[in-house]
DNA sequence: GCAAGGTC
């Protein structure tokens, strides 16, 4: 609002000018929040432009109009030429025009622009983070037009209380925040260059020899995603077991049976295993020591989405992208806070007392909110995942009507880790009782739960494991009831599931919470992998292995930092955008240049692997797959590692069992934890 | 038809 003051000769005028804002949100929820925060009665009225809702807002004279987006509504297109590579030309178009699945973000876009009237400036309202600067950018720059840039100021808030968006309203910045909006932009089209020229090379290559319908993809986040499954995939397949002995044995006291730890959890030679066996079995021992120690088990925190993900694929066998979907449902029912979020946190903005109040009226958590009632303070437990623009997932405290099963489900996870996270410790007495038999020390360990403390609120999701231990003093003799040793073998890692791949994206920082899942789901659409205990198939491998020639960096966590790092330069004003951008653009180009001239040598490579033939081209292959040969190998470079390893271990076998060579190869060809790439080198000497 | 990122 702008006072005008006019100084007469002998009046004072003032003209209070009412000055009109349209305020763009990233999604409808936020629209409607900042719009009552903001009314200085908190009723906004409420209108509608076609079917898309939007807000007018009085504020200290002033006039709002709130409206919303939902998420990006333009996107990157090629400008011309078909389906081949290189292609460098492109645009940004509104994504109804370029996919026909995203066609209702039409009537949002048509909102904004047809209510962006007699507007005096433009407040970019989206997410706190560089998504969100993009977003309103492209929104008021191609859709409303280059003379409303200069007109655009951005609002900044990470939590969408009436309090934060007052003073977000306060300090509205004087205009966009460019230097953010560039790296955003940046990161957009270096992401489709480098994706949809390496998806058509990849592709246009494996058709050469093939009839060949599908299509191949490949990106900065899918490539080290499929890395992931690959490298695990190797490991598994040339794991070679280690043969190692366990002591199980047991006491009785007072006519119960405990079972006892030996000191050594495993050990490595079977002659160790007679020793134990021989010295101590039928023999009573002496307890020498009773340790008990105390410990306190803080509650978890809140929810982010992965782990929510995580613990509904622990507890109901849901698949990260079905729990994203749940979540996004009760969501949109305001059942739930928003579910896209990377924070552990809660902020102490939030209602919780209230939020506690609402769900004491719902009979199954009335028991436990109203003990949390109960207290004094309210305060949730504050975990290390931080999101700039949302706090950790969490009930609103309205009731949901009619869920689905897998939302009901979803739904009371949440509402009980909420409830957990403002729970008291849970504190346990560890007891570790140590009894000697001729110099062998065997454990007899309790666990007592003294205080079940915020494990009563999260119910079923976390079982108290308790050991009960005898009254037992230091000095006691006991008798060793029973005692046997076994053989066993160490086995290989085991393969990811969906969850632990997002939680494995999440450790190495690639992707973002809302896509990681879904980058999931297309590695298994593209064929690269398959099965809930992820495997990857030979049209992975071929992948992986094709650009780990032509294109090492697409399959590596490392180009996303170094794309993060030219990134930080941009937004800090060090470096100037296009600089950035022709850089990742000449590397870029000398990479589709190399693929283009060997696209015959690629193309013939992933045909064979798919049609299993052996390769071609004059060379020789490995004796057990389809690999070149290495000149002074029987095997690829694949299986002569595998082979030379084979060959190490032996002498471990040796050791441990006194095992000769061939009896060492046929005891691991029958051991399920051998890897496949073993059994074929050894299935190849034992011809 | 191909990315990764928003959100319905
Ligand atoms: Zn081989």
């Amino acid at each position: 609002m702008d006072t005008i003051t006019i100084i007469g000769e002998k009046c004072i005028i003032f003209i209070i000018l009412q000055s009109r804002y349209l305020v763009i949100t990233e999604k409808p929820s936020s629209a409607r929040k900042i719009a009552h925060a903001l009314d200085d009665s908190s009723s906004p009225r409420k209108g509608k432009y076609g079917k898309v809702s939007f807000y007018v807002a009085e504020h200290k004279g002033d006039e709002l109009v709130i409206v919303s987006a939902v998420g990006h509504l333009y996107t990157i297109e090629q400008k011309k030429g078909g389906w081949s590579y290189p292609v460098y030309d492109i645009e940004w178009v509104p994504t109804y025009e370029s996919n026909k699945k995203l066609s209702y973000t039409k009537q949002y876009l048509d909102a904004i622009i047809g209510l962006a009237n007699k507007i005096d400036g433009y407040v970019s309202a989206c997410d706190y983070d560089q998504e969100g600067s993009l977003i309103a950018y492209n929104i008021i720059k191609h859709g409303i037009g280059d003379q409303a840039l200069t007109k655009a100021r951005r609002m900044l808030y990470s939590t969408l209380t009436s309090k934060e968006l007052v003073s977000a309203w306060e300090h509205i910045t004087p205009s966009l925040d460019y230097s953010v909006v560039s790296a955003g932009k940046t990161r957009h089209e270096t992401d489709w260059l480098f994706g949809i020229n390496l998806s058509r090379a990849l592709t246009l290559a494996a058709r050469r020899f093939l009839d060949f319908k599908k299509v191949l993809s490949i990106g900065r986040v899918q490539g080290p995603a499929l890395k992931f499954v690959y490298d695990l995939e190797q490991s598994i397949q040339s794991f070679i077991p280690t043969p190692y002995w366990k002591v199980y044995a047991e006491t009785e006291i007072e006519g119960e049976t405990y079972s006892l730890d030996y000191e050594k959890q495993t050990l490595k030679r079977e002659i160790h295993a007679r020793d134990v066996a021989r010295e101590c079995r039928g023999k009573k021992g002496k307890v020498n020591d009773i340790d008990e120690q105390s410990k306190n088990i803080a509650p978890p925190s809140p929810f982010n989405l992965g782990d929510l993900q995580n613990d509904a694929y622990k507890h109901f066998k849901m698949s990260p992208s079905d729990t994203l979907k749940a979540a996004e449902k009760l969501y949109l029912g305001a059942y739930i806070s928003y579910p896209r979020t990377e924070s552990n946190k809660i902020p102490k903005e939030i209602n919780v007392k209230e939020i506690l109040e609402e769900l004491s009226k719902n009979r199954k958590y009335e028991e436990e909110s109203k003990l949390l009632l109960g207290r004094k303070r309210f305060i949730p437990k504050q975990g290390k995942g931080e999101d700039p623009a949302h706090p950790a997932i969490h009930p609103t405290g309205q009731r949901p009507r009619q869920l689905k099963k897998e939302e009901k489900n979803i739904y009371d996870l949440i509402v009980k880790r909420f409830m957990a996270s403002l729970g008291e410790d849970l504190i346990q007495v560890d007891t570790t009782i140590s009894i000697e038999v001729k110099g062998h020390t065997f454990y007899l360990r309790g666990i007592l739960t003294q205080k079940t403390g915020w494990t009563q609120f999260y119910g079923e999701y976390h079982k108290l494991k308790d050991q009960r231990i005898p009254k037992i003093e230091i000095g006691q003799i006991v008798p060793i009831t029973s005692l046997s040793t076994r053989r066993r073998y160490t086995r290989p890692s085991s393969r990811f599931n969906p969850s632990s791949l997002v939680r494995k994206m999440e450790q190495e920082d690639i992707g973002t919470k809302a896509t990681r899942s879904n980058i999931i789901d297309t590695l298994y659409q593209r064929g690269y992998v398959k099965s809930n205990k992820i495997k990857i198939t030979e049209l992975g491998e071929v992948t992986i292995e094709t650009l780990q020639t032509f294109c090492p960096d697409i399959i590596k966590v490392e180009f996303t930092r170094i794309l993060e790092k030219e990134l930080k330069k941009i937004e800090e004003n060090q470096k100037d955008p296009d600089k950035v951008f022709s850089e990742a653009m000449e590397e870029l180009k000398s990479i589709l240049e190399d693929f283009k001239k060997n696209e015959e040598q690629i193309g013939r490579s992933i045909s064979n692997t798919i049609l299993g033939k052996r390769s071609l081209d004059g060379g020789e292959s490995c004796k057990v797959c389809n690999r070149d040969k290495l000149e002074d190998s029987v095997f690829c470079q694949k299986h002569t590692d595998v082979y030379n390893r084979v060959e190490d271990e032996f002498q471990q076998w040796r050791y441990a069992l006194g095992y000769q060579w061939v009896e060492y190869l046929e005891k691991l060809n029958k051991l399920s934890g051998t890897g496949g790439y073993v059994k074929e080198v050894i299935k190849f000497i034992l011809r």
